[in-house]
DNA sequence: TGCCAGGCCCTCTTTAGGGCCTT
């Protein structure tokens, strides 16, 4: 049974804002290192060890390194849990939420997706499927909630300096949750928009679900 | 050892290229 925390929007849904710190930017290869995710005052956060090494770039960007089979952030030790175990309590985490919502900046093409394989790796899929209603991308929704604004940037630190008009520290994903809880409560959309926005796991590998973010000229096309 | 993507969108476009967004 579900325990009956909400922190969501007028929807009833629990928006659980989460990010993933990874090995590099490749979806189908990429190892998860951190994982962390926020709704309302309750927090998850936990590191794993990558099987395959970081790239230097994404070394660069997280200050993750890895050094004798130990996960260092900045040079300093941190402390690990199986890949298994951090699945595994992540969807207890996001079930103790009344139809809960996965939020991430980009999650349809970056961190949805990379989630859903670790899952699938664990046979973990499904029982995420279950418990989750649905991701919801605040790329995406930005691009339609603030393109009329004038906006031209949409990477998520630059949306927390302009709206928030503060910096943190962007590629900790416990501090990316925070701050993108921040922005989003701060943005405060309407429940249509959102719900228009909200997508499931099995959709990320439907093909034609693409279409409702496809941009004005194909959408046109296919009104034809 | 050494290096790393992909798909959409915009425009000085469509016989293309570059930028964005995530690490």
């Amino acid at each position: 049974m579900q325990s009956s925390r909400h922190h969501g929007d007028d929807s009833g849904h629990s928006l659980v804002f989460f990010d993933l710190e990874t090995t590099g930017l490749d979806v189908p290869t990429c190892d998860i290192v951190q994982m962390s995710a926020v709704c309302g005052d309750a927090s998850f956060n936990v590191h794993m060890l990558p099987r395959r090494r970081m790239s230097p770039q994404a070394s660069r960007v997280t200050g993750f390194t890895v050094q004798d089979d130990a996960l260092l952030l900045h040079g300093r030790r941190v402390e690990t849990v199986s890949r298994q175990r951090a699945l595994i309590t992540f969807v207890d985490f996001v079930r103790s939420f009344s139809r809960p919502v996965l939020v991430a900046h980009n999650a349809f093409r970056f961190d949805a997706p990379v989630l859903a394989r670790a899952l699938r790796e664990f046979c973990l899929q499904s029982e995420m499927e279950h418990v989750l209603s649905g991701f919801l991308d605040t790329f995406l929704l930005s691009k339609e909630l603030l393109g009329p604004t004038g906006i031209r940037k949409y990477s998520q630190e630059y949306l927390v300096e302009h709206f928030l008009k503060k910096s943190y520290r962007a590629h900790n994903a416990l501090e990316d949750v925070k701050a993108l809880q921040e922005l989003f409560h701060h943005w405060n959309p309407a429940p249509s928009i959102i719900r228009r926005h909200i997508f499931t796991m099995a959709q990320l590998d439907d093909p034609f679900f693409a279409l409702p973010y496809l941009g004005p000229r194909h959408r046109f096309f296919f009104q034809l």
